[in-house]
DNA sequence: CTTAATTTCTTCTCTATTGTTGAATTAATG
DNA sequence: CATTAATTCAACAATAGAGAAGAAATTAAG
């Protein structure tokens, strides 16, 4: 199939939490901040899931942190955005806001 | 599959070209307000598709039009946004929104 | 005329990618 | 060893996409 030249939706949510989250961008975090904004819950099996696909396509880069000194603290496995990342991001967005941009019936409201 | 909250990327840009189009949206018009955005070919049996699904959820509806006076006018079918499919764009729009709006390395820049 | 080619539009089939859930596994601490 | 925080896995459902086939109308050839 023809690579996509922009984000799905729950990716690009992803990829805002995990830049969102900095420092603290890790499985159980990234999918409590999207439950915030999708108002349910999001399994955090898809939350890897997709994560995975977005360090095999490139946009997003994993390492694993030291364990905590806390009950039950295993490694955790940090992510963050790549450049190419953001480049998606910002793609994504000029192309929403395109689309957005060109509606009568919505202009005045800006996202 | 429990019920999205959002909407995926190719059809909300299905229902924005919709909206869009007006009086003239049907199949393959559709499918060329897309190629114009996503500066890349969309073959219309995708975009049939995802109109149909996005039909069997109340999102947009559809009537045949009347064959036209002209060479190969086979009758139309002609797509038209629902108030549910409304609504959802503008739920759509503001996610995205709240998504974009908190994130300190993009403000500044306006969708 | 009537049959074939052409045009426009829709439908079908098949494949790949993305999204989801729930259970299993791993690795740490008490 | 029980408990806890975290990740990984396996199976599956929905969405995205390409391309071929089908249908209905007009135009043109003989």
């Amino acid at each position: 199939m023809t690579e996509r030249s922009y984000l799905g939706e729950f990716e690009l949510m992803i990829l805002l939490a995990v830049i969102q989250l900095g420092e603290e961008a890790y499985g159980v975090p990234i999918s409590r901040e999207l439950e915030k904004h999708r108002g349910r819950d999001v399994s955090v099996g898809s939350v890897y899931a997709a994560l995975e696909r977005l360090e095999s396509k490139g946009l997003v880069s994993s390492s694993l942190g030291d364990p905590t000194p806390e009950r039950g603290g295993k490694a955790k496995r940090y992510f963050r955005v790549t450049k190419a990342g953001l480049r998606q991001v910002h793609e994504t967005r000029r192309v929403l806001s395109k689309l957005w941009g060109e509606l009568p019936e919505l202009k005045g409201e800006r996202i």
